[in-house]
Order: structure tokens, then C-alpha cells, then sequence
DNA sequence: CTCAAAAACTTGTTTAAACAACATTGACTT
DNA sequence: AAGTCAATGTTGTTTAAACAAGTTTTTGAG
């Protein structure tokens, strides 16, 4: 599906860090050894590295070569990292999932509201909560708000299934940035009636907002996950 | 600091989208009118504006413009994000903070910890555990591991104050990848030892691994926080 | 006026080149 | 033998140019 060359070299140099080709703590081949192995431009070889930087596989060291700081580890349970749906993450796990629809209504932005959520006043939104089961276990409470006029045809059926897919292969939309803020919070009453907590008084709460590739913001969530699911993967490079 | 012209560049959008010289939902000028007014080459432009998205202050529409998407929020008490030390935490939130060293010791590293931090067997390493307060009440346990060889001379003394300005400043080595885990935990008999939960069952951990400007992980941290003081940020931007 | 095509403007990808900055190697001098 | 310095190899930054691929505006035909 890659298009663009450095997108097929850095799946390319991706999967050979995974394979291990390069072992952790070695050097890559050098950059212009790359541009005769890929045939191409020196700048096409280094923004394909620099992904793969981003993502915690290499490290380029100044003057010396590019060390490998990959190291491949057994995939706990639950892991959300990028932008993945629920499906998209339950099949990577091999879990059967399932989700129960508890909620599904169009409500305007109220002052509160459009405070938290960051959409404009007024604005008519569909609100919708649903409980996600694997195993018979319901380990998280969805709280999905999306703005009506980008989302029309919505359904407590598509919502059952995956809203993800249907917003992108039904609708044409494309998901592009997600901002995301990470809390740890008690749970509430309602946490309490519709997950099965056992005697945790607590959750892990990813809030977050979705952008689409016209860079409007048309969607609002808070994903309420019991604390034996989930597991957040993050990379940081220090800027100076 | 900055020595490269796009981090300039990159800095100086920064603050004007912070300052909200364009609003939320609007263009930016052209790239073209940006080699302009910065005198660059459109590749430079873009290199900071490449940056800027990344951090989810802006997202490009082909063809169309640069929308920003970065909203003022109001600092919630307790931020991690980057690479940011509990010092410089606590001075951007106008904390008065207090450290306390409550274990300081020398060990190999045995088969179980080899596995779980990620060191090689036998290394030297140096084990401290210490309490953060603020404001008087302890908030985080920090369990530091570091790599003996590569961090002579420490001492519980400077644990107390900050190991991070130590390292960079006196021992002049970089701090640039950090690669780390968030996950929800009960508290431990030491968690509720060491620090005030109250009734708090849970905490949140953040585990991770440090690498200096070679390359070489020579740090292994978990830091479990308080849920009230735990506020993790993050932006990712979905690839094909 | 309406509609379609063309032009102009936007971001996206790729190449080529030059130089800077850092690291290693090896030859040379002392 | 030890240290110095030059050469070479590595990554880092910047420029310039050309074309591709979207979006908007303008033009012109009907």
C-alpha cells in the first residue's frame, strides 16, 4: 500500500530490526551503504531512519554510524500504543472480542461540555457508551463523542462493530492525528456496574481527541481500561 | 542553545502558536511565504513544521495548508511528557520539591534482573530507591538502576539532589533515547510504606529505559506515582 | 449565467550537491 | 614509544531544483 520509497525502506529496515539481522547494540550498514543497497538519494535513506529514531529502533550516533537500541519483548497482554482500534488490537492479541452498546444518543454542546471536550458550543453530537468484553469479561467502558456532521449514518449497529472502520472505509474519512492524555482515576459508580474490577478501586483513563485529514477535530474519547489491560508504549527523544 | 537554523525556526513557531498568533483551526502561511519571512529554504521550513506536528501543534493538508491544531489547556497539576526530570517538573509547577534517598547500593545484576531491565548479567550496577515529596507529602517512589561504569562517582549525596543535572553537567554525558512502559499497578506493601496514598489501592508506573548519545541503555528507572500526581501527554499521528 | 477546463497555488517526494562536525585510522615526527 | 596531524569515513545541516498530487481560483466557451 506504501507509495512513497522511503516508506517501503523503512518497512523494509523495520522488519529486519525485528528479524534481528542487525543485533541490539550493533551498527547498521552506513548511510551511503544503504543508498547503493536501496538505490537511491541519501535524504530518501535518512527520513526512513528517522521514523524508525522516532520509534525507539535506532539511534543515530555523529560521526560514528547508527546503533541498534531495539530489543525484542514478549507482547504483554493489552498494549495500546499508536492509533489502533479495539478490534484492530484484540486481533493482534488473539482475544475474542465483543462490545455491548449501553449508551447511543445526539446531544448539542453543552457550555461544560464543549469545555472538555473541545468542540464548539452547540454543536449536535452523537454520545455513545459501550462496554468491551474479552474472554466474557468486561475490562473496558468507551466514551465515544463524535461530531454528528462529520459521522452522518451512524448506528448502535455500526457501534457494535467497529466505528473505526466504518468511518474510514464506509465514509472515506481518514484519521490522522490523535492527542492523548493519560490519568490514573477511581473508579465511579458507573465504572463499578459495567466493568468487572474484582476489588480494584481503580482504572487507567486514556482522554483523548481525533483529528481527520482536514485537521477538524470530529471526535472525543475516554477509554476506561480495567488496570490488568492495559500497557501504554511511548518513545521520547530528548530535544535540546 | 539552539545551533541549527531549523530549530530556530521550529522555536519560534512554537511560541507564536502558544501565543496564538493563528488560532485554533486556522492556516499558517504558505511554506513559500515562510522561506520568506525566514529567509530559509523550503526544506528547512519544513523540517521545523515536521517537527511541530509530531508534538500535535499542527497537522499539514495536502494541498490545502497547515491547520493548527494546538489548544491552550490549563496545566493540570502534575505533567510528565519528554524527558523531563523531577526537577524541572517541579520547578514548572512551582513546587517546593524534597527527595529522599532511602536505599543506595552497589550490585551485579543477576540472571532475573538481567531480564528485566534489559542489562547484561554481572555488570556493575548501582540500585537506588528514593521517596519524592511535595509540598510535603511523598508522591513518587523512584527505583533508579544505573550502569556503574558509565556513572562513576555518584554518591548518595547528589541522589538527593538531582542525578540528572550530575550527569549531564558534571560527567558531560547526553541523556537522548527513552523508551518506557505506563501501566497500571496495586500498591505494593513498600508503596504504602514509602508514600501517602491515603486510600489509594493503586498507583501508576512508568518504567523505562535511558540511553546516553552512544547509544548505550545506561539506566533502567520505574517510577510509581501518586494518581492524583500523574498526568502523562502524547500525540501520535497514524501512518499508512 | 453556468459549467468545464485551465491556470495558479498548495503540500508531498526525490534527487544532487556542498559543507560542517565528529570519530577513527594510520603515517609521520619527535 | 608516544604523541601529532592529516586523511578518511561517518552523520548533521542546508540549499536548489524538479516534478507529483491535491485544492482553489480564474478564465473562457457555450
Amino acid at each position: 500500500m506504501p507509495k512513497a520509497k522511503y516508506e517501503d525502506i523503512y518497512h523494509n529496515l523495520k522488519e529486519k530490526l525485528e528479524n534481528e539481522t542487525w543485533p541490539y547494540g550493533s551498527l547498521l550498514p552506513s548511510e551511503n551503504t544503504l543508498v547503493s543497497v536501496y538505490e537511491c538519494s541519501r535524504n530518501t535513506i535518512r527520513r526512513a531512519l528517522s521514523s524508525l529514531a522516532e520509534e525507539g529502533y535506532i539511534q543515530s550516533i555523529h560521526g560514528k554510524g547508527v546503533r541498534v537500541i531495539y530489543q525484542p519483548l514478549e507482547r504483554t497482554a493489552f498494549t495500546v500504543g499508536g492509533i489502533e482500534s479495539f478490534q484492530e488490537t484484540a486481533r493482534r492479541n488473539h482475544f475474542q472480542p465483543a462490545t455491548k452498546v449501553i449508551q447511543f444518543s445526539v446531544v448539542p454542546a453543552d457550555e461544560a461540555m464543549a469545555k472538555e471536550t473541545g468542540f464548539a458550543m452547540g454543536e449536535e453530537l452523537f454520545f455513545l457508551r459501550r462496554v468491551r468484553c474479552i474472554d466474557g469479561k468486561a475490562l473496558i467502558l468507551d466514551i465515544n463523542i463524535f461530531l454528528k456532521a462529520l459521522v452522518p449514518g451512524l448506528t448502535p449497529e455500526i457501534a457494535e462493530k467497529s466505528i473505526y472502520e466504518y468511518i474510514e472505509n464506509k465514509l472515506g474519512m481518514q484519521i490522522v492525528t490523535s492527542k492523548r492524555k493519560i490519568t490514573v482515576e477511581r473508579a465511579s459508580k458507573t465504572d463499578r456496574e459495567c466493568l468487572d474490577l474484582g476489588d480494584y478501586d481503580c482504572l487507567a483513563v486514556i482522554t483523548g481527541q481525533t483529528f481527520n485529514s482536514d485537521g477538524i477535530m470530529f471526535e472525543y474519547t475516554q477509554s476506561r481500561h480495567h488496570p490488568d489491560y492495559f500497557c501504554f508504549q511511548d518513545t521520547a527523544i530528548r530535544k535540546r
